[in-house]
DNA sequence: AAACAATGGATTGTCGACATTCCACAGTCG
DNA sequence: CGACTGTGGAATGTCGACAATCCATTGTTT
């Protein structure tokens, strides 16, 4: 039986996936995150704790727990002793999420040529998106496009920014699934990429962060107020 | 009785003030992070619910929702079924915070810059930190300080910025009460203020970009080492 | 002696029940 | 009619008890 490895070989078996055992409340908080930021439910919508609990079958317990998650991601808001529900989102909030978003980018876009870090990853995810834009495939497309920018992010080694950045970010899912996308500027706004990349190459510094504020900005700019929400 | 006016006149009688009934999770969070960011409570410090809750003398709910607002403030981690502590202090994260703090007071500054927006209130903060250097007051020159970036952030007219920079001078408050505080370089500091509001007064864009970075660089400098924990 | 299994303590995770608070709606008094 | 009062429902807030998990330590087997 011991036949040649002293370690374990790992059990490619596809049979027995690794069994999780996630804490509810994180199960529960990544189900209602993910039904937030695909805009199944919309900003308004009322959270309440003793139908959540039942519909999915658990205590209020971890569902409080859940929801204060979703607090703390900027998702919820809770008034005291009368409710829950999906954070509103008003235009301010809006702008204001796209400039911080800015400000973040081009952080990332200054440290990284301050340290002079390598930017070959980023031209993969170049090419995924421009490959998604022949394919069509609009999804594939924002897939890249967020794929692009996290590992702007990460390329800044700053692990502080990048929890930031990902926070922000949740909101900026939220908003896309929200508004009525434009494929169209989306796909020229695509094109804007591969020039940044090239002037980090190449050390431009004044180039990338006109480059990477701009695009920041027009990516905010394809239509402001179709969010937001009254009731 | 209906002496003269018909709105209820304010009581003013201090007898009875605004009886203030806070949920617990709220007052056990304020005590909680009042401890912690006065360095009562050091990094690394377990927290147990059941000993927290017999000691204040709730159940443990309250305690762990108090624990989870701050863990949203970055004072707390978690470590499932195991224990939590107060967040150990990185030198790293030391960086990081300060780092980002500076991105965050210079998005300030530009976005004051670009509305023209009227710095007159940042005047009355210089004059109490010269009054607290004056009367040898370090904690009164210390709020001072305080009051100064967070009404310069406020004038930024940016929620989310203002949310970020109050979430992230949580931290700020840690660090200064862990250090050993030298109190002759900050009261040197202290005389970087005036120049930035002359220069944010007279719309000097580069020179007041250059006057916070580096002002908020030099905070940073004190000893970037004093804090890391091991245990 | 070394490796493995089991047991116990400590801590968090979850549950169901009860308490508190707020709001809206009715009811009453002027 | 208008303003105040009270009552009910609905939601969150709090509680105490039990379950699940991890880790260290002990016991056992080879």
């Amino acid at each position: 039986m011991s036949d040649a490895n002293s370690m374990l070989a790992p059990p490619v078996t596809p049979d027995i996936a690794p069994i999780q055992n996630l804490p509810l409340r994180v199960q529960v908080a990544d189900r209602l995150r993910a039904a937030i930021l695909s805009g199944r439910l919309r900003p308004g919508t009322g959270l309440v704790e003793t139908a959540l609990a039942e519909q999915m079958n658990v205590s209020r317990a971890p569902i409080r727990e859940a929801i204060q998650i979703l607090e703390n991601d900027g998702l919820v808001e809770t008034i005291a002793y009368k409710g829950k529900r999906v954070k509103p989102l008003t235009a301010r909030e809006v702008a204001e999420t796209y400039s911080l978003r800015e400000a973040f980018e081009v952080m990332a876009v200054r440290r990284i040529l301050e340290h002079r870090t390598p930017v070959d990853i980023l031209n993969v995810h170049c090419e995924a998106m421009m490959a998604a834009a022949e394919a069509d495939d609009f999804e594939a497309l924002v897939g890249a496009d967020e794929a692009f920018h996290h590992s702007l992010i990460e390329l800044a080694d700053h692990d502080l920014l990048l929890a930031s950045w990902k926070n922000l970010y949740l909101r900026i899912h939220q908003i896309m699934a929200l508004r009525n996308r434009d494929e169209r500027n989306l796909r020229e706004v695509a094109g804007n990429h591969p020039p940044i990349v090239e002037a980090l190459a190449a050390g431009q510094a004044e180039r990338a962060i006109t480059l990477i504020s701009e695009h920041t900005r027009a990516l905010a700019e394809f239509d402001p107020a179709s969010i937001v929400e009254t009731s």
